[in-house]
DNA sequence: GTCTTTTGATGCCCATTAGGCATCAAAACG
DNA sequence: CGTTTTGATGCCTAATGGGCATCAAAAGAC
């Protein structure tokens, strides 16, 4: 031993004694009966006397006046317990709170969303997973492919349900959860409103309510070029977010929009939902999160395992598939 | 062993791990480097894995993610650490505070005294003691001889400054500080007044303001066997407590009173203080207190061992004697 | 009074284990 | 591609927590 100045409990660090030592004076404080506290405590009494004889000589304080028949708190020793009974309660509490964390029964969840995956799987994964997990806090945020995609890297997220259109970034993980084919949503008084599937090259002539580009500039693209394809050059005359405002605006005539069939489930009357005939831009969502820590898997700047995300990952790999409710 | 169903850490009681671990899992978590903290902590390297894996089987919970090159803290480690630290700074102040305690550098007193005592040592003992034990905290309260016994036995004080002229109850130890003939007060217009040291026998005519006998019953019979031996039997006009309001109805002329010479000091100039000729009471002042266990003293019923008592005593036992300040 | 019971302290011994040293394997670095 | 750094492992020893038996003192029984 480097430094063998002092003969007594433990070794060099900021305490004298161990969690045991406090325990078993708070139990013999309480009960001032060492035979009894050795019971509760399932240790034999010489134990229980050596524990204590410890404490006090670590202390360099008697705390207890043993007059053979009646065991006493000197101030000293009524002090410490009151000193060390809340801490204790306090340290006694965390094992459980961190099992739970671990074991993914606690914890929080950051996670971003755009409006298909609320209109589609989001609800019913969340609601299993509230079932399943109970004590896992979700904060929920609905937010643009883009930033979502920022958010994830700068980890201000945990996951996010968004479109898998622009260049993922490097050590992100996705699960695809749905691809449709969009249709078009048209004011009821539209003159394609009567004809069941209309194509794309038949829209040439209807201005569209489209998004910003640059909040998902892969899904813009490829609606221009399943336009281009079509051999037509659409006039954008709106440009909304998130895309879900579109509707109303179709409803006040001033064009028509995309919509996969999943969104356009509940609409007003004034507004008709209408699949699209021949080639179409499809939306996809995906689940994504950062690549974690897996023992031996080398990912440098990934975040650390975290057992509350890898339990929603798995409730929505189960659950998310399939159409949505 | 007789419950061997764990082979982890610790016993059985309420904490799968020791303070050691903590300590060891704070300053890794604080570096984020074993090695650093491993020589911070002066310990081997190894032994600090192995405590570090301990915590992390004892918790079930992975506290740490080791890249082999990289240390980081899992959601459940930080929320460890978060948990851990504040009560590791708790902790870390209690010894410091019991030893103190019990050294009789911290803690509390509760003491009575009566008016002589403050008149006399009381003051220089409470200078001289807040300068060695400035860490004790002192209560102090006025109060006849009778209410100190009995709130010395009832443990509400620990010690008083009172005139031993009652039957001391037993387990009360005194200490003789003081003890002082008493002269007379006289209004400056007293026919004695020109007398440089009347005698009993003069003061026949004068009525006397006296204390309620039930206050100090020893010293007020005292104080009449004075009287009675001078062949005098004196007019009580008044009876006030404390004694030393006795000097306002002195200077109102409603008669004579009994004080110390120490208690005469500061006196206004329509009165004056007069020494006794002859038998006169005498008042004499003790510090008491409990008798305390000691070592194999068997004291049955009696407190534990106070340091911040002892202390005082110690203070007051070398301070007390002398003449008042 | 004496005898019994109760209680905390001690002596002794063993099983456990914390921790030291040496070493290893993997990753980072030049 | 060797060198360095870092955390993990194997092995061993010293320390010690704790069990059993026992003791001494005090309280209670008679």
């Amino acid at each position: 031993m480097p430094n063998g100045h002092q003969k007594t409990v433990a070794r060099d660090y900021q305490f004298p004694f161990e969690l045991r030592h406090l325990v078993y004076f708070r139990e013999v404080a309480r009960r001032l009966h060492f035979r009894q506290a050795a019971e509760a405590l399932s240790v034999a009494q010489p134990a229980l006397s050596r524990s204590l004889a410890q404490l006090e000589e670590a202390l360099g304080a008697d705390l207890l006046n043993r007059t053979r028949r009646r065991v006493e708190l000197t101030p000293a020793g009524k002090a410490l317990l009151e000193r060390v009974e809340p801490l204790l309660r306090g340290l006694a509490a965390v094992p459980g709170d961190i099992r739970a964390l671990a074991g993914g029964q606690a914890g929080h969840l950051r996670m971003a969303f755009t409006g298909l995956a609320m209109a589609t799987v989001l609800p019913r994964i969340l609601r299993e997973f509230g079932r399943r997990h109970p004590g896992i806090r979700v904060e929920l945020n609905e937010s643009p492919t883009s930033a979502q995609l920022t958010a994830l890297q700068a980890g201000d997220i945990d996951c996010g349900f968004f479109h898998p259109d622009a260049t993922l970034p490097a050590g992100l993980q996705t699960r695809l959860l749905l691809r449709e084919k969009n249709g078009v949503l048209l004011p009821a008084d539209h003159r394609l409103a009567k004809q069941p599937s209309p194509t794309l090259k038949d829209l040439a002539a209807t201005p569209f309510v489209l998004f910003p580009r640059a909040n998902n500039p892969g899904f813009h693209d490829r609606i221009m070029a399943a336009f281009a394809g079509a051999g037509v050059s659409p006039r954008i005359a709106e440009e909304v977010w998130p895309r879900a405002n579109g509707v109303g605006l179709v409803r006040a005539g001033l064009g028509a929009t995309f919509m996969t069939p999943s969104e356009a489930k509940h609409l007003p009357p004034e507004i008709i939902f209408r699949p699209l005939r021949g080639p179409a831009p499809e939306s996809r969502l995906v689940l994504g999160w950062l690549a974690r820590h897996r023992p031996g898997d080398g990912g440098r700047g990934a975040p650390p395992p975290d057992p509350a995300l890898d339990a929603f990952l798995t409730v929505a790999g189960e659950t998310g598939k399939g159409t949505g409710r």
